[in-house]
RNA sequence: GGAGAGAUGGCUGAGCGGUUGAAAGCACCGGUCUUGAAAACCGGCAAAGGGGCAACUCUUUCCUGGGUUCGAAUCCCAGUCUCUCCGCCA
């Protein structure tokens, strides 16, 4: 969410940046609200202060007037907050601008490869896929979840069960020893107002899935990504500046609709509509954004370095970021059955964009307020570093060597092959 | 599922129709004292929004939404959430 006064003082400019982020939504119209909105407040303001005085005399000859007042200011405040839902309905739609040194630009095409790392491995014969491999060694099964539950599910059995444990216990312990976070088990289940405060809603509610709990309860939603639980853990508090950084990581189940996406991606475990994922979020002094993204990036980055895996890091241009973001760096791995490098990583820093939709603030020395930095990135997600790893360590006989940073997380077995 | 209790500023907690935006304590900030710190003492300290270059000023807000009243944190209704007890349960 923006700023109102922002928007106001500087509307030329952020046009500009808005335009850049590939969005139909008429700005002229905010203005036009906003004007309205003051106004009537000014109407209402000025009505009220009279009926506060007229009160305060506590004269019955003076109740008549002060009833009819009530009328007139009943009537304003109507219009005024009308203005201002209408007013607040666009803002809420509206996505983060993005920083100077973001490249311009309208899709994929433009994004900005910034590093590559790691060896391409040369295969003497013809690389298989990962849901091939995984379906010869019977321990993906796609078509078992299609009769469990339906399509973009899957089932992964015995070792590589083993090995997606491992992996996601291997990403955790890095990041808590080695890169300061805190883990966290969270709920799963998150408000509406959550994923409000996150982005998520009200724009893109059509790839969430909504849990009915009960006709009472407010509106529940399974989280498509940790991001949206654990940056919520400061929603509507105030924090001490010495509390920051807080850095939480968490491993948790991913659930999205995946809509707009029919066709892409069909087979194999790519883009299913539940995977795990290892998460990193970074609540900070937003003069320390760019920073943490660069540290939240690296420590992603580690764990693809640990891993051995070939990887670069790409920075998304202005059209092609997330909803909230404010810069994003993908980190893409390589996958040698495709041929190219697949987004395994995102991370991205939101600015105080999130904070101001969840009033998540701290106490500066002055005691002054100010709305916190937000970060949040994967670290990494964990179904599709199995597909790495089955790709890239795979063997002629169909057998996958296991990671040597792994093997003390699957009792020391160095490669997995058919029984 | 049944029965109760509650929701007040960053936190704890008074107030229960008329200078109450709200006592008190803690926390925090500034100062005195101190070689420095602590303690003690003095002072300050809610948020959001509007107007103004500014000093400043106005409005709203005591869970949310309605209602009663000239006037509501205080009374009434509905809802949400939290807690306790009973039942059920991984």
């Amino acid at each position: 969410m923006h700023d109102i006064k922002y928007i106001r003082n500087n509307f030329s400019e952020f046009k500009k940046q808005v335009n850049n982020r590939n969005t139909e939504v008429n700005l002229d119209k905010i203005l036009e609200l906003d004007t309205k909105n003051r106004s009537l407040i000014q109407e209402k303001e000025k009505l009220e202060s009279e009926k506060k005085t007229l009160s305060k005399q506590n004269d019955k000859s003076l109740f008549a007037k002060s009833k009819d007042l009530s009328k007139k200011i009943d009537k304003i405040s109507e219009d005024q907050l009308n203005e201002r839902k209408k007013l607040n309905q666009i803002l809420s739609q509206i996505p983060n601008i993005a920083l100077e040194d973001v490249p311009v630009g309208k899709d994929e095409k433009s994004n900005k490869e910034i590093k590559k790392s790691g060896n391409i491995p040369n295969f003497k014969f013809k690389p298989k896929s990962h849901y091939e491999l995984g379906e010869n060694l019977n321990m993906l099964d796609f078509e078992l979840a299609t009769k469990t539950t339906g399509s973009r599910f899957v089932f992964v059995k015995d070792k590589l069960a083993q090995l997606e444990r491992a992996i996601s216990n291997f990403m955790i312990d890095t990041h808590i020893n080695e890169n300061g976070y805190k883990e966290i088990s969270p709920p799963l289940f998150a408000s509406e107002n959550s994923m409000f405060g996150t982005g998520q809603m009200p724009k893109f509610e059509d790839d969430q899935f909504e849990i009915k709990l009960d006709n009472k309860s407010g509106r529940k939603f399974l989280i498509p990504t940790a991001e949206v639980i654990l940056t919520n853990m400061v929603n509507d508090t105030i924090l001490n500046h010495s509390d920051l950084p807080l850095r939480f990581v968490a491993s948790t189940p991913c659930f999205r609709k995946e809509a707009g996406s029919y066709g892409k991606d069909t087979k194999g475990m790519i883009r299913q509509h539940q995977f795990y994922k290892v998460e990193l979020v970074s609540i900070v002094d937003p003069v320390n954004c760019k920073d943490e993204l660069e540290r939240m990036t690296s420590s992603a980055c580690k764990i693809l370095d640990k891993l051995k895996l070939p990887y670069r890091v790409i920075k998304l241009c202005t059209g092609d970021m997330g909803f909230s973001a404010q810069k994003t760096y993908d980190i893409e791995v390589w996958l040698p059955s495709e041929n190219i490098y697949r987004e395994i990583s995102s991370c991205s820093t939101c600015g105080t964009f999130q904070a101001r939709r969840m009033k998540a603030r701290f106490k500066k020395s002055n005691n002054e307020k100010e709305f916190l930095g937000t970060l949040n990135g994967s670290g990494l997600a964990v179904g599709r570093t199995l597909i790495a790893i089955l790709e890239n360590y795979q063997q002629e006989d169909g057998s996958i060597l296991i990671p040597d940073i792994l093997r003390p997380y699957m009792n020391n077995l160095e490669v997995i092959s058919k029984i």
